[in-house]
RNA sequence: GGGCCCAUAGCUCAGUCGGCUAGAGCGCACGGCUGAUAACCGUGAGGUCGGUGGUUCGAGUCCACCUGGGCCCA
């Protein structure tokens, strides 16, 4: 008996360094560094020169803290898009941004000062410690974005507390002030008297607090339906007696059913039907002291009614209606002081209500607070009760225990106050219906976006931009001392503008007006110059800052330009960026300063849940690095439906890994079968077999299908196609059908050359339409990459975008026909899998097939070669049965002639022991 | 409480204008191979399409309500 002879290394086994496992954790930075010596950023840039702009403009995420799953998700987002466009050949520029001003940042730092510290140091120099502490943050999420394979103009980001960035605000400011866009109006904001501050809701600690509650009768002035009855009072509930001196007027539920309550001294006091018992227990009433009387009325009956305003003698208040009157508490009638509440406010707004304001920044009283003038607040409280007992409108007092905002920094608690505002008018110059008409002009994405923005612009109250904080940019005006006139005109918004650009806006607030103020500046009003002129104290919403970018960073960067192409955030950002972006922009340029946003939603756990410290459900990308890569991240990414909430979880991250591993074998192998080919050795499309043309047919229908979804914004189609290909089209038909060709036929034969011309193709386009996404890892396959297959090109992101084109009709036709042959593989492989099971053969090239099949299957079957069959079907021979059948059927049999030791197909095997292809090959070696 | 949105297999996603027994890949179970080997191939089991009601000859798809969830407001 022969010697058994290995064969192993008589064939073309698959070959390369390409390591099947990824390690990215450690690899990535390597291609970092790669990029970075490349200048892979500005090569591209240079590469696009000539090609149309796309400007994405990158959304500045706040410079606190380290970035989470929402910004990684973010960014990628963005990264991916732009290197899509880029490799598509247009001009595209990534600025990236950070929002550095605000009061968050603001508040670390005083927190991390404490109070005594704090209450030491100047504005300059507060200033000061909040700009490094944004700058710091600057580089923490830089480092971690740039890790996340994002690509772009790191060393030169644009900040919004650079100079030029600031002197932006200012030139927006100045457009819609001079426009008459901007006035200055009053607003209540939460206050500590203590403190003299305003204070963030953020700066708000809820705690319970034990207030006064009192039940006071207001007497109607105007004719009422229960006038018959007795003298009649509206009673209303406060837990704020000191506010009633701003009281200008009570709001009552539409709906509600109001009625008369006479008591036994004859007065009728009217509240909501649904309260009478309660109150009456309040205020200590037995049954026979009250008639609830006969007449209900509906609150909205009552609206326009005029009572005595209950501190003031000689003024009147009027009844109103409004959605937030409760009934589950007081009276149904709510005692209403615009000046002292967000909703007394925006209904004072709404019915356009007067709003007092008698109370000083230290809280006490002025002359508006009547009896009460020089009191503060908290002391007059009891006194206001007592004067009110005196006069006989008092009809209960009580204490009550309720959750109640207290200032974090001295933790007493803070009222409610109007102070002077900034607003950016909705109405006055037609700012909302400019915006509606833009916002028509933009492309949403998904599309029920523009129903929300239409929506938020449509509803939303006046802008507003005034904040009582150190770390911002000001509000560029003055006022005169003199005689307290605002001074704002095209020439001081031009001194401020040269200011803040050479100086910043720190200038502000150690400069004197007169130095950079021209000195022939002068108060429109009383004549006083320069040096009687002081400079606003306040500074601009955040939301203004990062919303004036279109000009600060599109109009002033010279490869940007605006409107941009696309904005791209967070859904939250309807309420935000966007907005602010969209109001400052049309009310300086009546224009949108995007073409088009794109919004996707917020991350959440498998569940669905909202991601909290609370919950233990905090994923974060950077541990996801460590452990597994950018590219599994940026693989999530693409997978996922960004049009909704998207999920992250354990299992969703192993299930990403494992299409990850996937994806990267799929290039494994093809590198493995590629080791010896040259762009030489390519086989023509006509000196192809049938089965490689059909891959190429593949190929060019999944470019053309991903290019589809990365045009249509939809990237999960992206990872599904080229997941679903990887698996389904390759690694389970040709590749494995290929095998025993790369392998055993000659290294130069034609078939094996016309295999890896295919292989060749789908490589270079394969890793290029998955390098916007897997950026590392396509960067690694490229560099792995025959380099005679690399056009030249050092990184895959230079590389272009493929289109790999076939004959048409031909196409066609293979589709079709190769369509009802792998129906019949699928036939074969079951077969092939009983035949297993019943112990008949064990791999599939143990089997014979005999196929049976209706006359339609058979002509397709019988245009391929049996040998292209069994090559197809993976068995070492395949018979058509002669006539035709009502359905496939494939028997299975073992094949006729002994294993060839090489190919380990059953063959008539020669002297030398091999069959026939086999033995030629060794021959020729 | 209001505005916008979401819910199809354990996971990620398809499902056209309402029309065969609701699909794919992964995972899982079982099997094969040992020349892609911490890889590869095959077979199989998984779904009351969140729930209820309605329109219709027919509903995952249209309508109403409910439940759960998200963002933004109040």
């Amino acid at each position: 008996m022969a010697e058994k002879v290995d064969y192993k290394h008589t064939m073309n086994l698959p070959v390369t360094e390409f390591p099947m496992r990824a390690n990215l954790a450690a690899r990535e930075p390597e291609w970092l560094r790669f990029w970075d010596e490349i200048d892979v950023y500005g090569k591209s840039l240079e590469a696009t020169r000539d090609g149309e702009p796309f400007t994405l403009h990158d959304g500045p995420p706040y410079a606190n803290g380290h970035i989470h799953m929402g910004t990684a998700y973010n960014k990628v987002l963005k990264d991916l898009i732009v290197k899509y466009k880029s490799m598509r050949g247009f001009y595209s520029p990534y600025v990236p941004g950070w929002d550095c001003h605000g009061q968050p940042i603001e508040h670390q730092v005083e927190k991390n000062l404490g109070p005594e510290k704090m209450a030491a140091i100047g504005q300059a120099k507060l200033r000061e410690l909040c700009r490094d502490y944004a700058l710091k943050f600057v580089d923490v999420q830089r480092e971690e974005f740039k890790r996340l394979g994002v690509r772009g103009d790191w060393d030169d980001p644009y900040l919004t507390l650079a100079h030029e960035y600031e002197a932006g605000n200012v030139e927006i400011f100045k457009k819609m002030y001079l426009d008459g866009a901007i006035y200055k109006g009053a607003k209540p904001i939460h206050w500590c008297i203590r403190c003299h501050t305003a204070l963030a809701e953020a700066e708000i600690e809820y705690g319970d607090e034990t207030s006064n509650s009192i039940y006071v009768a207001f007497a109607f002035t105007d004719a009422t339906p229960w006038d018959a009855e007795g003298p009649t009072s509206m009673l209303i509930w406060t837990t704020t007696p000191w506010t009633l001196p701003a009281n200008v007027a009570v709001t009552l539920a539409d709906d509600a059913d109001y009625v008369g309550v006479k008591l036994a001294d004859g007065r009728v006091l009217v509240m909501a039907e649904a309260l009478v018992e309660s109150v009456a227990a309040v205020a200590g009433w037995a049954e026979a002291d009250y008639t609830v009387l006969g007449a209900r009325v509906k609150g909205s009956a009552l609206a326009g009614l005029r009572y005595a305003q209950p501190i003031h003698d000689g003024v009147t208040g009027v009844i109103i209606t409004g959605e937030h009157v409760e009934l589950s508490t007081g009276t149904g009638a709510v005692h209403t002081a615009p000046g002292h509440g967000a909703e007394d406010y925006l209904v004072g707004q709404r019915f356009d209500l007067p709003m007092p304001m008698p109370v000083t920044d230290d809280g006490t009283f002025d002359a508006g607070g009547g009896p009460f003038a020089g009191i503060g607040v908290h002391d007059a409280n009891p006194r206001i009760i007592e004067w009110l007992a005196e006069r006989g409108t008092l009809v209960a007092a009580t204490k009550i225990s309720h959750s109640y905002p207290h200032c974090w920094r001295c933790k007493r608690p803070v009222i409610f106050r109007a102070t002077e505002q900034w607003f950016v008018s909705m109405d006055g110059t037609g700012l909302r219906d400019n915006a509606m008409r833009a916002i028509g002009q933009v492309e949403w994405i998904p599309g029920w976006s523009v129903n929300r923005m239409s929506a938020m612009v449509a509803d939303r109250p006046d802008w507003c931009i005034s904040r009582q904080r150190a770390w911002g940019v000001p509000i560029p005006v003055f006022t005169c001392t003199k005689c307290g006139e605002t001074i704002a005109t095209e020439t001081t918004f031009d001194a401020v503008i040269a200011l803040f650009k050479t100086e910043g806006a720190d200038a502000w607030f150690t400069r004197r007006p007169a130095e950079y103020l021209p000195s022939d500046t002068t108060c429109g009003r009383c004549g006083a110059g320069a040096h009687d002129l002081k400079p606003e104290d306040d500074i601009v919403d955040v939301w203004w800052e990062s919303g004036v970018s279109h000009t600060s960073v599109l109009d002033a960067r010279e490869n940007l330009h605006r409107p941009a192409e696309l904005y791209l955030e967070g859904s939250d950002q309807h309420r935000g960026w966007f907005q602010s972006a969209l109001l400052t922009s049309v009310g300086a340029y009546d224009a949108a300063p995007f073409e088009r946003v794109l919004t996707h939603g917020f991350i959440v756990d498998g569940d669905g849940r909202k991601m909290s410290k609370s919950l233990g459900n905090v994923i974060s990308p950077l541990d996801v690095i460590k452990t597994s890569g950018a590219d599994i991240i940026r693989l999530w990414v693409a997978a996922s439906d960004y049009s909704q909430d998207v999920s992250v979880s354990d299992e969703i991250l192993d299930r990403t890994s494992e299409a990850y591993r996937r994806i990267r074998n799929t290039f494994r192998f093809l590198l493995s079968n590629l080791s010896d080919f040259d762009p030489a050795d390519e086989v023509a499309w006509e000196d192809m077999p049938e089965l490689d043309r059909f891959a190429l047919v593949e190929l060019a229908d999944l470019a053309e299908r991903v290019t589809k979804s990365y045009d249509d914004w939809k990237f999960h189609q992206v990872f599904h196609a080229v997941h679903g290909y990887c698996v389904t089209e390759l690694s389970s038909f040709y590749l494995d059908v290929l095998k025993d060709r790369l392998y055993a036929d000659a290294a130069a034969s034609r078939e094996r050359r016309s295999a890896q011309t295919v292989l060749a193709r789908v490589l270079t386009t394969l890793v290029r339409l998955v390098a916007p996404v897997l950026t590392f890892t396509a960067e690694e396959v490229w560099q792995f990459t025959p380099k005679a297959l690399r056009d030249g090109h050092v990184s895959v992101q230079l590389a272009g975008w493929p289109a790999p084109a076939v004959p048409v009709d031909e196409a066609a036709a293979l589709r079709d026909a190769y369509a009802v042959v792998l129906e019949v593989r699928d036939a074969a492989t079951r077969a092939l899998e009983e035949a297993r099971n019943a112990g008949t053969i064990g791999k599939s090239q143990e089997a014979r097939l005999v196929i049976a099949a209706p006359g339609d299957v058979r002509t397709v079957l019988e245009g391929r070669t049996s040998g292209a069959l069994a090559e197809m079907f993976i068995v070492s021979s395949v018979e058509l049965a002669a006539v035709d059948a009502d359905a496939v059927s494939v028997r299975v049999e073992a094949a006729a002639g002994e294993k060839c030791p090489r190919c380990w197909n059953l063959r008539d095997l020669g002297d030398d022991g091999l069959c026939a292809r086999c033995s030629g090959v060794v021959a020729a070696l």
